[in-house]
RNA sequence: GUGGCCGUAGCUCAGCUGGUUAGAGCGCCAGGUUGUGGCCCUGGAGGUCGGGGGUUCAAGUCCCCUCGGUCACCCCA
């Protein structure tokens, strides 16, 4: 038989004991962390209905659905069946479509407004990259039927707090409205039809610089006026020296911006500030009203967050508010708003104690397998984990091996009588 | 989806300008020493050099395609 090659699909990882270990535990933490909030765990398929996933509000993600293909079909197809005839569902790309159909679906048994949980895998046709595949996890919690900020102002909480528990720090959230951003573009002479292609090279600032970023907008033929007067309005917000001073300075800059937007700004702001005065809420964090933070997908509304840490590749959550995505499914609008931890880009950076594995119980094959067996069950009968492991030649080098792999003690068989139980000095690499 | 770099044992890598049966360390297995521990000694298994095609008397080494990783773009958790 050919050999194969044994490499998950691209993008796509296997995982192995440890990892799942360290994974479950991390879920476990984030998990509690939404709990106390008040954010309930739910479930939802990984296929959902093409036409759902393509619906325009996915932005650029909806390019990268993996679709599934009708079952039944004939298999030679003629060629003038357009490819949208041969699929019906796709792979999700987020956990905020598909929660927009449970709650229309659902709504009659939840309560308002409605906190969210929901954990999974996602899929993206993407062309990997370090922190970047095609199957990963993301961490939702989402606020349906809360209009007001207080529903950001609380995901942000939660968020920093859950992050803040798993020993993830420093963490730096920045807030920003997409109102604002509107208001921007048109205070910078950008019409509406223009103004995602304006704000994709604006969000670019932090990476390529105000060089970079005008000679964006000129190639986009924005003109050198509009590039100009960009980094003159966006530099005067952005050189503000707290989050008051910048709302402030955005009232005079950019007239078309409404008070409610810079007041829910405020808001946000000034409950981050209390949240880091306050002695009971999660330490390690900074935050930011930041003018420049865009984010891609095209269902947001209102407030928008990313947050970061330093030794992540590309940020480590995101979110906003989504106020007229539950009314595509529902028919009616139901304000609602979401925040997304990316699990990839944090379980490398969490806190976590190495899984024990219990009592490694080393039986000699020549022994009675009954014997064995009710040797092992014995420890299990006080509550303990004992797992059976062969007698190996060099019991030295056995003993070492398995304090590596997590036991914590040993005992030795003979005859099928358990000797005496020994604590497994620790071999483990340190920092595990 | 576009472009750059990379791909040799389970892991980390060596292999000069193409030239006999492709190497090391660690790990693994068996044994010795030990006799319920980190040392040491001996032996062994394991590679169609990511896959396919081509150039050549000869390809791990050169060319093309493909798969995978990585970086940049795009975009994003």
């Amino acid at each position: 038989m050919a050999k194969l090659d044994n490499s998950p699909p691209r993008g796509t990882r296997d995982m192995l004991p440890d990892e799942v270990s360290r994974r479950e535990l991390l879920i476990g933490r984030l998990v509690s962390a939404y709990e106390v909030f008040g954010f309930r765990r739910i479930e939802t398929p990984a296929l959902e209905d093409i036409s759902r996933l393509s619906s325009g509000e996915g932005g650029e993600n909806e390019k990268l659905v993996y679709k599934v293909l009708k079952r039944g079909l004939d298999p030679v197809v003629d060629t003038g069946t357009s490819p949208d005839d041969l699929v019906d569902l796709g792979l999700r790309f987020d956990l905020t479509v598909p929660l927009t159909r449970f709650y229309a679906n659902n709504q009659a048994q939840l309560p308002a407004p409605f906190r969210a949980m929901q954990i999974g895998p996602v899929w993206r046709a993407e062309r990997p990259q370090r922190g970047r595949f095609r199957q990963f996890t993301q961490c939702d919690i989402d606020t349906l039927g809360e209009p007001g900020v207080l529903a950001e102002a609380e995901l942000l909480e939660a968020t920093l707090s859950a992050l803040a528990s798993a020993g993830v720090e420093p963490v730096e959230a920045r807030v920003n409205d997409r109102r604002l951003l509107a208001a921007i573009a048109t205070a910078c002479g950008v019409g509406a039809g223009r103004r995602s292609s304006f704000l994709v090279t604006l969000d670019k600032l932090d990476k390529i610089g105000w060089p970079g970023v005008k000679a964006e907008l000129v190639e986009r033929d924005f003109g050198a006026a509009v590039a100009e007067e960009t980094e003159r309005v966006v530099t005067l917000l952005a050189s503000a020296v707290d989050a008051g001073d910048m709302l402030a300075r955005a009232a005079d800059l950019v007239p078309g911006v409404a008070d409610e937007v810079l007041g829910g700004l405020a808001s946000t702001a000034d409950a981050l500030e209390r949240l880091q005065q306050d002695p009971d809420g999660p330490s390690g964090f900074s935050y930011a009203v930041d003018p420049t933070i865009v984010r891609g997908l095209g269902y947001y509304t209102g407030q928008i967050f990313e947050l970061r840490h330093p030794k992540a590749a590309g940020s480590v959550a995101g979110g906003g508010r989504y106020d007229g995505l539950v009314g595509r499914s529902l028919g009616r609008q139901v304000p609602a708003c979401g925040i997304s931890i990316g699990f990839e880009r944090i379980v490398d950076l969490a806190e976590m104690a190495p899984p024990e594995l219990g009592v490694a119980v080393v039986y000699d094959r020549a022994d009675e397998l009954g014997a064995t067996l009710s040797a092992a069950r014995r420890i299990r009968a006080a509550g303990r984990r004992a797992t059976l492991v062969p007698k190996r030649s060099n019991l030295r080098a056995q003993l070492d091996g398995l304090s590596r792999e997590g036991f914590t003690s040993f005992v030795v068989l003979e005859g099928g009588e358990a000797g005496e139980e020994r604590a497994l000095r620790s071999a483990r690499p340190s920092g595990g």
